[in-house]
DNA sequence: CAAGTATGATAGTATTACTATTATATTTGC
DNA sequence: GCAAATATAATAGTAATACTATCATACTTG
């Protein structure tokens, strides 16, 4: 997936910035040095002042890019959930077996990040802390319905719709398909949180990721092993 | 379970206060107001000068009670899993049936919370919104680590090791036990919160409580229908 | 009734989350 | 190659937040 398309971009909703970083090297390096602040220091202490000195600019500068730092977690998240896209949609890419293309979804979904050399201002690995830390962060706020209605979300539900539309492939009559996406979603992310920092909330395996284990074993199991392709 | 036990006392770690608000009757007025106001406007918009007003004192008192609004955000959950986990036990009480027991566990934990009147400075019902918009906060931080030294997050893990205990009751050899319970207390606070806001990332169903429904059928399918008196 | 404890009143500080203004580069269009 | 537009830097300022400190008073308890 390397060097393959040397000119991907990953769209983003352009309410969540006033002008878009991509298009200038400052924006660039807002983007890439929010990443390795906020995952090192944590969003909440995250703040533009501190991120403007580190890149060598103003604080002002930095608000002519995003509003506040809660757009900006709202800018990553979303170019985190539209990379997901990406990545899927070339996993799934002639898979045929929907058993399969589910299998592969859920591994991509729950697994370790890899880092991708194709954005080169953007640290994947970080950038996956950051959303398991605090990509809920920005909808469980007073404003969700607000921001819902300008399109903030939008990443996240298309990728859930896409995935949710592989398990209709495989069972149609199945009543939970967004359910049982965004629990795997959200709850691969809090269980590596939790492998992290408060194992008693969690399982490990030796030598096997549980985390995919489980969350595969669960989606095969709910989804009914009837004519389930799955184990081969 | 009204009025059967009139001085039942929810047993909170002591370093999330500084001061017992059960004590006093100005503790109290911190707890209950807390609890309205963070349901009202957020966690985020709450502050111990606004609470001050609405309980006619001062910040500097509320704060000789809570070191910061994060402590006492730790104190209001903790109480709510040390309360879920009394009600766990009542509702556990003289049933036999491992099945029976887990799916009135899963039950109480996955469904909508009703108000109970033993203890009158909480209302649950305020409270339980208040979890599933921010119970996850009190961890999502970098003093995670050191939080859970001091037992913080010790009525969580209680809870969900009582309930996964049941799990193993139920099929000892399952390697997931945590990871199961975990995933349903964590996935329902969020399907709910999706209901409510943000409905493409979650299903529901006409005359049922889709979330329940869900996470029954979740897990009694992830742990196998061998043995199970489940259906009956 | 004295001594201790809890609360209230008031004030003050550092930091955060912005907004505004002006000057200086840098790019682009002709 | 130069004018016009645009982007950024420098600086300053404000309101709110998250505390801390001090002192007076009221209330409780031994």
């Amino acid at each position: 997936m390397k060097e393959l398309l040397s000119n991907i971009h990953i769209n983003i909703n352009d309410h969540t910035y006033l002008k878009d970083p991509v298009t200038s090297d400052l924006g660039m390096r807002i983007v890439t040095s929010s990443i390795d602040m906020i995952d090192e220091i944590g969003f909440e202490s995250f703040t533009f002042r501190k991120l403007a000195k580190v890149i060598n600019s103003t604080e002002a500068s930095v608000y002519r890019y995003f509003e506040n730092k809660h757009k900006l977690l709202i800018y990553l998240t979303s170019w985190y959930w539209g990379w997901m896209e990406y990545k899927l949609v070339f996993g799934l890419a002639n898979i045929s077996s929907p058993w399969q293309r589910l299998k592969r979804a859920i591994k991509l979904l729950t697994e370790e990040v890899m880092e991708d050399s194709s954005f080169s201002h953007i640290n994947e690995v970080k950038l996956n802390r950051i959303v398991i830390c605090d990509s809920s962060k920005v909808y469980l706020t007073k404003n969700v319905d607000s921001e819902n209605e300008t399109g903030a979300f939008y990443g996240y539900t298309k990728l859930v719709k896409r995935v949710s539309d592989v398990v209709l492939e495989i069972n149609k009559e199945f009543r939970f398909p967004n359910m049982l996406i965004s629990t795997i979603i959200e709850g691969a992310h809090h269980q590596r949180y939790f492998a992290a920092h408060l194992p008693k909330l969690t399982d490990s395996l030796e030598g096997e990721d549980a985390i995919t284990s489980f969350y595969e074993k669960m989606v095969i199991d709910t989804l009914g092993i009837k004519n389930n392709q799955a184990v081969s």
